[in-house]
RNA sequence: GCGAGAAUAGCUCAGUUGGUAGAGCACGACCUUGCCAAGGUCGGGGUCGCGGGUUCGAGUCCCGUUUCUCGCUCCA
């Protein structure tokens, strides 16, 4: 695990040394959890993002794409939950260090009455044996009334405190029901302190005329928003997708692990709209579909697997993860969710307006039900930048580093270089270039040994490197030489856009998932 | 947010009981070589994270602060 460790360090550094995943605002001293891009990480970036979006809007007919903006009506995040879900009471045990949520120490309290009373109830009836009446025995017994009053009395002060808002009230609660940390046993306790994982700023420039809106926290809801305006104006029928791409903002407590959590990152959601009932089949579908997506780019079979949920939030009725073997474990890269009408029906309710779909076949109306993918689009990139990180040794004394990318997601598809400068090859490689740079991205090198080039290219991941020598001036040849195996080849310059091609095209990816 | 550790050149680091900044790699120019890193010459680059204090003098000691790494809660 330590090596592993050590492992992850050593991406980190490539992103950087490299030009991947700057730390943002470093000449400020950078600012916590978020990171800029480069200009190799950008390229990779965006061939990612243009994986999955074709994957979902090109490659199904029933799903189109929509780019929502961030800012949204306030009461979106009322009706989705997210005021409420994202704002999370906490508390800390002064002795333990430890952090918990006052609310959750709350409710464990609850339980312990009902736990006492459950034990009052056996303990009857074992006396009793068959005679035993529960009913009868929770009406009469004094120490079960007892039990029932204080929970009773708990659960409405516990009730009315979240209700308020009254973080002081939560306090004294806890403080009154003299609940103990479990790690230090003591009663010594910071206030209970607020935190909003929601980003807010203030739209409207006069003080009196302004609203506190708030940075999306997830891109879904501008699809939920939007779902008869898409479902009319594309004369979209169910099932059908909304796919979206976009920045979503956590004001997360912790924030660590590079760009695996962030306060600012990018999401890839579709969102799938079926009839009610048919929710887990389409579920199980996706679920599928997804993995092969992932799997398709050929980083190891065994590197993926399923996580199921058991613990659900609040709008779902199933949800599994894809995780991805990073370098300190298993992590989530993609969140499946069968996210059952809630939003829908929620935004019907806060809104006023009806959002419902007519089903011809069904001759009925009714509020769809949705199954979610998402993906954090930076989880992605780490993982297949850990996937690709690859040190190895080769000849007798040496060793490379290299970036095992999928050729489609290559930042430069390929090198051209002049074995020597002059002689008229820096010229000729340039000629190539210029007549590839229309289709590829590819780079020019003509600095230090061609084997330090190598090297260099290796380091980024660029699939092949083409290099330019005396014969190609005689018959128009160069040699080609592939990433992983190092092996060359020599062929005639004119053919380099049909290979390059070949390799770097998403078509033959495509044709695998469709 | 709490606790522990760290911060010196683009990267990895050295820097003696406090005496005014160094190496290797990388980078740039030129020469040389020419198919898998590490040839030669010359050169650029650091207010030692930031602010304050002690001192004749601070990279070094003290205080504060910022950022990062690791543990606790949450999640894509």
């Amino acid at each position: 695990m330590a090596q592993q460790e050590d492992v992850f360090k050593k991406i980190v550094a490539h992103c950087k040394e490299y030009g991947f995943v700057f730390p943002s605002s470093e000449i400020y001293d950078g600012l916590g959890a978020v990171y800029d891009y480069g200009q190799n990480g950008v390229e990779l970036k965006n061939n990612i993002k243009r994986y999955w979006w074709d994957a979902m809007v090109k490659l199904n007919e029933n799903i189109v794409g929509i780019d929502s903006a961030i800012f949204m009506h306030p009461t979106i995040w009322k009706a989705s939950g997210h005021v409420d879900a994202f704002n999370d009471p906490l508390i800390d045990n002064k002795d333990s260090k430890k952090r918990y949520r006052a609310d959750v120490l709350i409710e464990e309290q609850i339980a312990k009455y009902d736990d006492k009373i459950a034990k009052e109830v056996a303990k009857a009836a074992k006396k009793f044996g068959d005679s035993f009446d529960k009913e009868k025995f929770l009406a009469t017994s004094v120490h079960c009334q007892e039990h029932q009053a204080k929970r009773d009395a708990l659960h409405a002060r516990y009730a009315k405190a979240m209700n308020d808002n009254d973080l002081n009230e939560l306090r004294q609660i806890i403080i009154d029901e003299e609940i103990v940390c479990p790690i230090s046993g003591t009663k010594n306790w910071t206030d209970v302190r607020q935190f909003n994982l929601m980003f807010s700023t203030e739209m409207g420039s006069t003080a009196e005329g302004s609203m506190k809106i708030f940075l999306r926290p997830e891109t879904a809801q501008g699809i939920f928003v939007n779902f008869l305006n898409v479902q009319k104006t594309g004369r979209m029928k169910i099932p059908f997708g909304i796919a979206q791409i976009g920045k979503a903002f956590r004001n997360e407590i912790v924030a660590r692990q590079f760009i695996f959590r962030m306060r600012e990152f990018e999401q890839m959601e579709m969102q799938f709209f079926v009839r009610p009932g048919e929710e887990l089949k389409w579920f199980e579908h996706w679920k599928k579909v997804r993995l092969n997506w992932h799997k398709a780019l050929g980083m190891g079979d065994e590197n993926y697997r399923y996580h199921d949920h058991d613990k659900l939030a609040h709008y779902a009725n199933a949800a599994t993860d894809i995780e991805f073997r990073m370098p300190f474990g298993f992590k989530e890269v993609e969140g499946i969710h069968s996210r059952t009408n809630f939003d829908l029906s929620q935004h019907q309710k806060y809104s006023g307006k009806k959002i419902q779909y007519f089903d011809p076949e069904l001759n009925e109306n009714y509020v769809p039900y949705v199954i979610e993918t998402s993906i954090g689009v930076d989880r992605m990139f780490l993982s297949i930048l850990c996937g690709a990180y690859t040190e190895e040794v080769v000849g007798d004394n040496d060793t490379r580093v290299v970036l095992k990318l999928p050729a489609v997601l290559s930042p430069v598809k390929a090198a051209i270089m002049p074995l020597v400068k002059k002689d008229g090859l820096p010229e000729k490689a340039r000629e190539i270039i210029n007549d590839l740079k229309f289709d590829f991205n590819v780079q020019y090198d003509e600095k230090d040994s061609i084997g330090k080039r190598y090297r260099r290219q290796d380091a980024i991941g660029t699939p092949f490197c083409i290099t330019v020598d005396h014969q190609t001036l005689e018959d128009g040849t160069v040699t080609i030489r592939e990433r992983d195996t190092m092996e060359q080849e020599r062929v005639p310059a004119s053919e380099l856009r049909s290979i390059i091609g070949k390799k770097t095209s998403f078509t033959e990816l495509f044709k695998k998932l469709s």
